[in-house]
RNA sequence: GGGCAGGUACCCAAGCGGUCAACGGGGGCAGACUGUAAAUCUGCUGGCUAAGCCUUCGGAGGUUCGAAUCCUUCCCUGCCCA
């Protein structure tokens, strides 16, 4: 049923930042074939950003790398975890969800991973299941099982620390707490991102405090984001979600730098481990034409094939040509006293712009036509009933359709 | 509990009685340019049909002709001491 050791490994290590041990995990791996039965990886997901990108998209691919092996995938929820705050990286308290909040976020984090995962073969659990009904005495003792220059030692609280920012007592038991998942669900395997490595590394601990065999911890590089520089977040707005419209990925897919070409091929596409080399040269090459095959792949994988085709084609057309899109929105102004509207209030009204002083600017530094052609005079009336309908647009990428 | 330093627009950060809708940087938006929604350069970046008015500098009061700037008090954060 399984495939032999090394084979998984082959598949397994590709892409990964670290195995820790790599030794244990051929161990595990070979007496689960022998024994028949399907080692446990774990993934925690935070339900408290709902919205995923192609950065977790890593990770998850990861996962379903396993399922596909064979092996079982577990889904933690952290709706309790949720409702503490905090996760790596974070260098602010977040704010406390309720657990109605987490579920839901929860049942939305599952939707949009299923996009990568088999769901079929995915067990979903939620971590309030266990740590919910933990007493204080049952934190004392998991609390024992580590130290306090060890929980320091987290990169994270340390540089807070250093700097003088504040860290909520209760952070300091977030490691332990997702530790204790691994013991509740006896995880084979915890996959996570390279900033997850400490928290993975208590589950370890953690453990084997408890008796229990150790988990192999995984880690994957962090994405990216489209600047280039910065990780792949949504308070970045440096992201491409799961679910976002076909456009919308390939545009800014092609907005990342060509330095980053390769890098997106590797971690984010299903492209052939074999094509990657070539790859790897092409996007030096011939930098443009790569980057497009990158965008129509990823679009194609979360949209399908006729999606990335006109994902591409409306790309061209707009931010090449400078055309006028086919679907856009269409809004019909309120109707007036003398059927005529200011260009400002239209704007606004439009949705086109966020205020008044907004549009005006706008107008004055030439980000306004209708119907192609510019307009520089902010107090311009409109009068509807002579001109309607008639596209208008600001900037590059919004339009409406007038009408009437 | 005591002492000290802080809390300024999306973020960082100046300002310390009028000239402050508030320097500068980041981010964002726009224009030019470009294979690109990149890079670079330039401009804009609280609201109001607007040379005027309104709201904003942790909260609430107060002093003053006038406060982000001074006083009182409360809340919050960090450091040192206990």
């Amino acid at each position: 049923m399984f495939a032999p050791a090394q084979e998984q490994l082959l598949h397994i290590r590709r892409g990964t930042a670290e195995i820790i041990p790599e030794e244990e995990l051929e161990v595990k791996l070979e007496a689960s074939r022998q024994a028949n039965r399907p080692l446990v990886v774990k993934l925690g997901c935070d339900p408290s950003r709902p919205d995923l990108h192609l950065g977790h998209a890593v990770v998850l691919r990861k996962l379903r790398q396993f399922q596909d092996l064979g092996h079982q995938a577990v889904l933690i929820v952290g709706d309790f975890t949720g409702m503490i705050g905090d996760a790596s990286g974070q260098s602010k308290t977040r704010p406390a969800l309720t657990l109605e909040e987490t579920r839901q976020h929860g049942a939305s984090y599952f939707a949009q991973a299923s996009r990568i995962l088999d769901p079929s073969r995915t067990r979903i659990v939620y971590n309030s299941e266990w740590l919910g009904p933990m007493q204080f005495g049952d934190v004392v003792r998991l609390a024992m099982k580590t130290t306090v220059a060890r929980i320091l030692n987290r990169d994270d609280f340390a540089s807070r620390y250093a700097q003088d920012e504040p860290i909520g007592l209760h952070e300091l038991l977030y490691p332990l707490a997702q530790a204790q998942d691994s013991v509740a669900i006896k995880a084979d395997i915890e996959l996570g991102g390279t900033d997850q490595k400490f928290n993975l590394l208590m589950g370890r601990t953690i453990q084997k405090a408890c008796g229990q065999p150790q988990q192999i911890c995984i880690t994957l590089p962090i994405l990216e984001g489209l600047d280039g520089r910065e990780k792949m977040s949504k308070s970045l707005d440096n992201y491409i979600g799961l679910t976002e419209a076909p456009e919308e990925m390939y545009g800014k897919l092609l907005s990342i730098p060509d330095t980053l070409i390769y890098r997106y091929f590797e971690l984010a596409t299903d492209a052939d481990t074999r094509d990657l080399p070539r790859l790897k040269g092409e996007a030096a090459v011939q930098p443009r034409d790569t980057k497009h095959r990158l965008a129509a792949m990823i679009t194609r994988m979360y949209h399908g094939e006729a999606a990335a085709r006109s994902a591409r084609t409306h790309f061209e057309r707009t931010v090449i040509r400078k055309e006028v899109p086919d679907d856009i929105p269409s809004y019909r102004p309120a109707p007036t006293g003398n059927g005529t509207i200011g260009l400002l209030t239209l704007l606004t009204q439009a949705g086109l712009t966020s205020s008044n002083g907004a549009a005006r600017r706008l107008v004055q530094q030439g980000a306004v036509r209708l119907d192609g052609e510019r307009v520089h005079d902010s107090r311009l009336e409109i009068d509807l009933a002579a001109r309607t309908p008639f596209v208008v647009r600001v900037g590059k990428r919004r339009f409406a359709r007038i009408i009437r």
